[in-house]
DNA sequence: TTGAAAGCGGTACCAG
DNA sequence: CTGGTACCGCTTTCAA
């Protein structure tokens, strides 16, 4: 593998010259540089992370923790954040927590904390209280991105607002029969993110003066398949129909209308269904949605960090990402 | 931060026999090896990866090059080698082409050959001549999962007699006048995938005797959105309507079952569907599919690797990954 | 079983 | 603008 001294040696220069030509710094004139890189090109010469980041102390990489990474809301937010790395010649590291079995501890202990990134973005993951402290022991810049975190910094939507907003829209539209397809709030996950969807579904019945029933909070998981069956056995069994659906995800949303349609009925004309998102499917079902943008939120939380690391001040406060309304064929009036 | 002199500081060793204790070596007693655990734990002493991975050569990262990250597949698979890569605490690098725009040389040469990677994993990446030099040139083990590359083992199914069997399933049922939802033959992607399901198709047709019309073949660019807008232009026009659909992917097959639906036609009772993929909205629509296993290919990839770095010798030829029929409802006998 | 010391391949400070 | 040269923090012979 050639190194920095062949380099230097096929140019005739020391290697702190070549060091500093390859890494565009000011101080070397024009000619010498252009000598140097095209020596390096020719050699195939291609630093070792490895040496310049013990050297220099900044490994050039960034850590993305992610609860999954196969939920669209990941991805998205992955490729968001991998456009602004990719920009930046960063390299992106990915700690996958591995769903509810994959101990996280070791995760933590053996990867994210061996020096390998200079900063983290966490992905709609809550921490403990130590885990906390782990990372800011490591004395890197931290984000996250999609539920709040408290004690961290985060970007994301105003969920509550946002969840509230939805279910006006159903209240708009006359319907008091509204049901709540809820994700699961489980402690492994950022629960908070389902918790403040149905709280301001809640905020939105109260407001409204409309009583919520217990028995139209159901299951969804965040699942296309559970949200279908949860539907599907309501719409099987003798209780009551809901005249509309407010759903916590655009995933469940769209399970509910399929078991919706299974079951003879049409969407929006007997049943109205809203969902959260702006999941890639939305658009192909029809479903009116509040609409957000992962993958910006993704380049943002990048953006910042790598901002930070060049030196610029820190932003420390959170910041609430847009979303926006966007009605298709899925509500509709209420039948009166 | 603490490094390894801390350690061996604290415990009155060598920094030597720190290294040794922490990394499980065989050579130093159980009692010492005990008494620096408890001191590198209280410490929080994590070994720096730059540092290893300079003096040993070792940097146990591994690379995963992907065209994108937001398909059903890629996640999977990346789901498959995280799992394996975990258990052997490997960290795992992304290296994200960034579809069509984000240009692969750059990543390419910046990163990949960055000597950060132990070895490499390409998900269905067809790579140039020049580009897979550089790959032995790293004299890294390399190995591809989803589509065959001449020139580099792989791991995948085998596309063309699992997209004739498919088409055969359709054949076996009465229909002749079946349709093709292929996917884009893009230079970007391994277009050997959407071509060898394509030729699986004429063969069985052509073995069938079933002449195959051109305005058949449909082009769905592995979309569900594409599909669905294309079978729905073919059944909104007065074209003859195929009385089955082979779609080359399994979301192209549920875009093409939305769309016949929207037209108020039944799958399977006037248009069956057959898919191939075992996406995990298959089982919600009900559709008949070839199953294959992402997530084991993607595991079993990094396992060879893993075996191969720890010295195992290292199998060069490329391995078809098993798939499995999975009879749902929408495929059924042609109305004759 | 343990320690001493020479690198690993760059970076960055200090001279010139 | 360029060169010399201590490190960076760990691994790995080689000796003891």
């Amino acid at each position: 593998m050639t190194s920095i001294d062949d380099v230097a040696r096929a140019t005739g220069v020391s290697t702190a010259t070549v060091s500093r030509a390859l890494r565009g710094l000011s101080n070397v004139s024009e000619s010498t540089r252009e000598r140097i890189r095209q020596a390096a090109e020719q050699l195939g010469y291609v630093a070792s992370s490895s040496a310049s980041g013990l050297a220099s102390g900044r490994t050039r990489a960034m850590g993305v923790v992610v609860p999954s990474v196969s939920h669209w809301f990941y991805t998205a937010v992955l490729e968001g954040i991998d456009a602004e790395l990719r920009a930046a010649s960063y390299d992106l590291i990915l700690f996958n927590l591995g769903g509810r079995n994959g101990d996280r501890e070791r995760v933590f202990h053996r990867s994210i904390l061996r020096k390998r990134t200079d900063a983290l973005i966490a992905l709609c993951l809550d921490f403990t209280a130590a885990e906390q402290e782990q990372l800011l022991l490591t004395g890197h810049p931290v984000i996250v991105v999609g539920g709040p975190v408290r004690g961290l910094r985060h970007i994301g939507i105003d969920e509550r607002a946002v969840a509230r907003k939805a279910t006006e829209h159903l209240i708009a539209l006359g319907h008091r029969e509204i049901l709540h397809l809820g994700g699961e709030e489980d402690e492994w996950l950022n629960r908070r993110v389902p918790i403040a969807r149905r709280q301001g579904y809640e905020d939105a019945m109260v407001a409204a003066g409309i009583p919520t029933r217990s028995e139209w909070a159901l299951q969804g998981r965040f699942s296309l398949a559970h949200s279908r069956e949860a539907i599907g056995g309501l719409l099987s069994s003798p209780a009551p129909r809901p005249t509309a659906i407010f759903a916590g995800s655009d995933e469940m949303a769209i399970g509910a209308m399929l078991a919706i349609r299974e079951h003879g009925l049409s969407v929006p004309h007997d049943i109205s269904v809203i969902g959260i998102d702006g999941h890639d499917l939305a658009a192909s079902f029809g479903l009116t949605t509040f609409v957000q943008d992962p993958f910006a939120q993704g380049s943002t939380a990048a953006a910042l960090l790598l901002d930070e690391l060049s030196g610029k001040p820190a932003r420390t406060k959170s910041v609430h990402a847009p979303t926006r309304f966007v009605q298709r064929t899925s509500t509709a009036p209420a039948r009166s």
